[in-house]
Order: structure tokens, then sequence, then C-alpha cells
DNA sequence: AAAGAATACAACCGCCGCTTC
DNA sequence: AGAAGCGGCGGTTGTATTCTT
């Protein structure tokens, strides 16, 4: 009845991941593609579950994925998101492109949550504290009712000047008695005015809507086009011919970006970036015998246009 | 400079829904 | 039909790094 386990956990490897490990998996997806994952381990030669061979490779080894903090724009959307959403951190990064649940998650716990409550605001329900906690707190009501500015200020957050959110300000202190029961998710499903005390949240919402957020198939992703004979970005973070990554793969990038004819497109998120080719670059420069088992994978490997079929598939 | 505290994040664990046998 | 595996998800933990005293 049913299927063989997916792993007996007997021998099998825990903790974290040694570069030796992360190019045999990067080696044999590039070569395989994704496939069962519960096969990954034993024909990629690792001592590791399939799950753990999933879980390194869409949350760290993926080569869509954006490394690093989330930007101050990713930061609102993952707020906006997680008032409608809840904890679904697989839907939020859904929405973000080259960010995983893993990651949003562990930013929401670390950054994100931390602000909210500097700013008065419950990072559960998204409500404004509670006043007997804001009694005991350092003063954050005040805080939370502080012009948009100083609070942006104090937050780090962007100051949006537009007088749009100046009348939207006025009109809120006119409304100011107005009922406060109402949350930001009901404002927001509703499509009303924030009341007041959600002033600060206000500027992270009015920006961002789940349903104005464009999804980026894979097919469209796009890195810088650097024609072969200037010095790209990539290739500056790694200017020696051992590039090989590089080498591979900006010319299929070159024919996906000439496709979408639009050679000015910096600012596409770039499925192979540079901090991943530069990581990459790294694992492999640091020991040259690796380096020739890559380019031994690589050189197999067609040159290809990835489209979204093709990586969702794992068929490249 | 050293020790302890705080922070960041990769990885694991266990549960759930769907699929397979 | 139902037992059991698979893949995915969210919560939690462990550890490395950074900051503070």
């Amino acid at each position: 009845m049913g299927r063989q386990p997916c792993c007996d956990k007997v021998g099998l490897k825990k903790g974290p991941w040694t570069a030796e490990e992360d190019m045999k998996l990067i080696n044999f997806i590039l070569t395989n593609g994704q496939c069962c994952w519960r096969a990954v381990p034993k024909l990629a030669g690792l001592l590791r579950c399939g799950k753990s061979c999933r879980l390194r490779w869409t949350n760290y080894l993926r080569p869509d994925l954006k490394r690093g903090i989330l930007s101050e724009d990713e930061e609102k959307m993952v707020i906006d998101l997680h008032a409608k959403l809840g904890n679904r951190w697989s839907k939020i990064a859904s929405h973000l492109p080259g960010r995983t649940d893993n990651e949003i998650k562990n930013q929401w716990n670390t950054h994100i949550k931390k602000n909210l409550k500097k700013m008065g605001i419950d990072p559960i329900t998204h409500k404004p504290l509670s006043n007997a906690n804001e009694q005991t707190q350092t003063q954050p009501d005040q805080q939370t009712h502080q012009p948009f500015e100083k609070q942006h200020q104090q937050q780090s957050l962007p100051i949006n000047k537009d007088p749009k959110y100046e009348s939207d300000s006025n009109h809120n202190k006119e409304s100011e008695t107005s009922t406060e029961s109402s949350t930001i998710i009901d404002a927001i499903e509703e499509d009303k005015t924030v009341t007041p005390l959600f002033d600060s949240m206000e500027i992270i919402m009015n920006e961002f809507c789940i349903d104005e957020v464009p999804m980026i198939e894979s097919n469209k992703i796009l890195v810088p086009y650097t024609p072969s004979t200037s010095t790209s970005t990539t290739s500056s973070s790694s200017s020696n011919s051992t590039n090989f990554i590089e080498d591979f793969l900006l010319q299929d990038f070159e024919l996906s970006h000439m496709h979408n004819g639009n050679e000015n497109n910096n600012s596409s998120m770039a499925l192979w970036d540079e901090d991943f080719m530069r990581s990459w670059d790294l694992l492999i420069k640091d020991d040259d015998s690796r380096k020739e088992v890559f380019d031994c994978s690589l050189s197999q490997y067609p040159r290809i246009v990835v489209d979204s079929e093709s990586w969702d598939y794992g068929l490249f």
C-alpha cells in the first residue's frame, strides 16, 4: 500500500550544508532539472533527505532568488499582505518575486514586527496596540499620532510628499474622533480611507495593493543587457575568465532580453543576479576540482531561454 | 579585549492536503 | 476505500555574527 518512504533517515546528514553539498545539488538540478525530490539525494550523491534538498534549493540555491534585506517597498508589501493574509508566508512570498517564504518569515519576525510595535501597531492584528499596552510602553501612542514625516524619519520609512497624502492627513485630523474600531484589513478590503489611528499604516498601505502587483513570469525575467564587448556589472564582480556561469548564461538571457525588446531595462530583476553569480563564483573558485565538475555539467547543458513552464517543471 | 546579550537567518520539525498505490 | 508517501507550509530552534557593556 502507498508509496515507499521518502527516506529512512538513518545515516542522513543534518545541519548546515557544505559548499560541496551545494555543488552537488546545483550540479544535479542544472543537469536534470527539478524532479522527484525523493530521488534527488540518491542521484546527486547526497546524504540528505529529499525534503532537505528541496528546502536548500528553494530557499537558498535557486538562481532567481534575491538576497539581502527587503527593500522599503518590499517591506511595505509584506505588511500590506500580512494584514490581508496573516501568516501565510508562501502566499505573501508569491507576490514578491525572488523572495522565499522563509526569508519573509524571518524578516517579519526580526525586523518588521519590531518596527510595527515601535509604531504602536499590533503586528498580529494590525490594529493599534491596546491602551493598556500603550500606557506601559514608552509613549507609543504619541508616536503613533505624530505627523507622518516625523514618524517616518524615526522609523526610516519613506515619506510620501504627494499632496494627496497631505489632504488625507488633513482629512484624518478632521475625523480624528470618528470610529477607530475599524481595522486596517477592513479598510483595505472595503477600499476605505484608513482612520487616523492608522496614520502610519496608511502611508504603508497607500502605495500597495496586492491586486496591483504584477506577477512576474519567469519568461519575462530579465537581466541587465550587457553586450559581450563591454564590462557588465556581473563581470565586474567576477572579472576573471573563470566565471563560467556568466559565460554560460548571459547569452541565453540576452536572447530573452531581445525577445522582450527592451535593451535598457536595467531595473528588472535578474534571474542570475550579481550576488548569486558572485556566490557561485566564490563557491567554485575555492576548489578547482569542483570547477571541473561544474564546467563539465554546464558544458553538457544546452543554451536555453528559461520560460515559466520549463522552470516550473524542471525541464529547462 | 573579553564576556554576555541581542540579532539574523539557515535549517529542522511536524502537520496538512493531495496523490498514489 | 483507505493507508501511506510526497510536497508544501508555518512554527520553532540552533548557531553564527554583531552589538553592547
